[in-house]
DNA sequence: CGGTGGTAAGTAAGTACTCACTTGCAGATA
DNA sequence: TATCTGCAAGTGAGTACTTACTTACCACCG
């Protein structure tokens, strides 16, 4: 916290030295260096001088580009949360929800939730540091692409409660929980447990077992041994040897 | 971002004007008061001047305390860490645990994180600035006391799946999976809907609703209709009128 | 008196942001 | 083809202000 430099050299975001750039070109750039950098140290963690030297530009050359740094802010909330941000969850799980295959839109939604994170890990950093920060986009964001996947999730699991297939429950309280586990899975591989220590499992086997203990619990059934398909046997792996 | 001034003026956590103080009362209170803006604003964010203003007092005052800025937030996260924040999980739920009660055990322990985090709200935020910024601190939590509840109810969750109560799975998945619902519930209540917009309940329906879909899951079995005890029928509530 | 609780007024190093100025390059002109 | 020119890309050295941290000093009380 007090001697640590950032080292910044030979970054391969930054421009190869002494080259002159388009404008729009060098906008881009500097947006997408700033990603990085606030994603990794907030907005107030980060300064403008670092972003330029990042960039290799001088400090006015931001300020040519982004009036001010919040404006530049808010260029990368909106920039993420219009191309990375909505992975659009019912295009995602389309047949699988004509076909109402349970397994396989629970399945579909976490898989596509956490290849998202894994790809691009910088939103959720980018996310919680607006959040913490009180940003005013990381609640619109919340507003609208998250109440999305709750009632889009929820009106799913209201039809299967009507079909009899899925027991009485509040669904949003089912949603939650479901989001609860695909999202801190997300947030121990890339925050919190990044060398994966306590648990190093793939997105697909993850997303397999969450929707199985969401589906289908983990107590042993009474009346219900062998009438289940895939659940049982060759089912204990992931934890070691999983590359 | 710009001109939004913090209003400090009467917190109940300044002293009252011109009092003098006991040394280790004031070095107390100054790291109360820091507790609370560290955790709205995190460690960059929070400026020593605040921290004394809030405190009533002058800087010099912050800076006797405390050798430095990062001294001060040690300090923080070591009281909060030591005092605050394990609950050791084994003894919250000694007798369910003697009585292999999986129930019990499940839903005392999310409730007794639930409500932690709902009566020290600060703390959640408090760790997750830390570990956004990297702080050696917010690891050591981590690797300290979340994998003592790695361990407990991984340890808990094999002996009941050598009783043949439980399937073969991998616990640290379960663990995962129950943990990231608690988790998540908290953070939604305490950051990214603090209203409660998409789902207001109690801790305590919250805890026994996510132990029964981890127990049983949530679709309706074939051969089994009445052989349960507690979940059908009453169990739709919560999500509107809640208080 | 000495020690403790407290402060006002510093300082040096940042901070976001500006400005007067230079450089490189596409295209019109000779 | 060579040269001039207009303008966008780019800069170094500022400005006004804030930051963490210091110093020198005061007031009270046993």
């Amino acid at each position: 916290m007090a001697g640590e430099e950032v080292i910044i050299q030979k970054n391969p975001l930054a421009a190869a030295a002494s080259t002159r750039m388009a404008g729009d070109e060098r906008r881009l750039q500097i947006l997408r260096v700033a990603v990085t950098l606030f994603s990794q140290q907030g907005f107030r963690g980060t300064t403008t001088k670092e972003i330029a030297q990042a960039a290799g530009v001088s400090e006015a050359m931001v300020f040519r580009h982004f009036a001010t740094k919040k404006d530049l802010y808010d260029a990368i909330l909106d920039h993420k949360a219009c191309s990375g941000g909505p992975i659009d969850p019912e295009q995602m799980v389309a047949e699988a929800l004509a076909r109402k295959d349970d397994h396989a839109v629970f399945e579909g939604l976490a898989l596509g939730a956490l290849k998202h994170h894994d790809l691009d890990p910088e939103f959720q950093r980018l996310l919680l540091h607006s959040a913490l920060e009180q940003h005013e986009l990381a609640q619109m964001f919340f507003e609208t692409f998250v109440r999305r996947v709750y009632e889009f999730l929820g009106g799913y699991l209201r039809t299967r409660q009507r079909d009899g297939a899925i027991i009485k429950v509040d669904p949003a309280i089912v949603v939650r929980a479901f989001i609860g586990m695909v999202m801190h899975q997300s947030l121990n591989n890339n925050l919190w447990d990044p060398q994966r220590r306590l648990l190093n499992i793939s997105n697909e086997l993850a997303a397999k077992q969450f929707t199985d203990i969401l589906l289908n619990g983990i107590s042993v059934k009474p009346k219900d041994k062998e009438s289940r398909k895939a659940t049982p046997g060759a089912n204990v792996n992931g934890k070691k040897g999983n590359k």
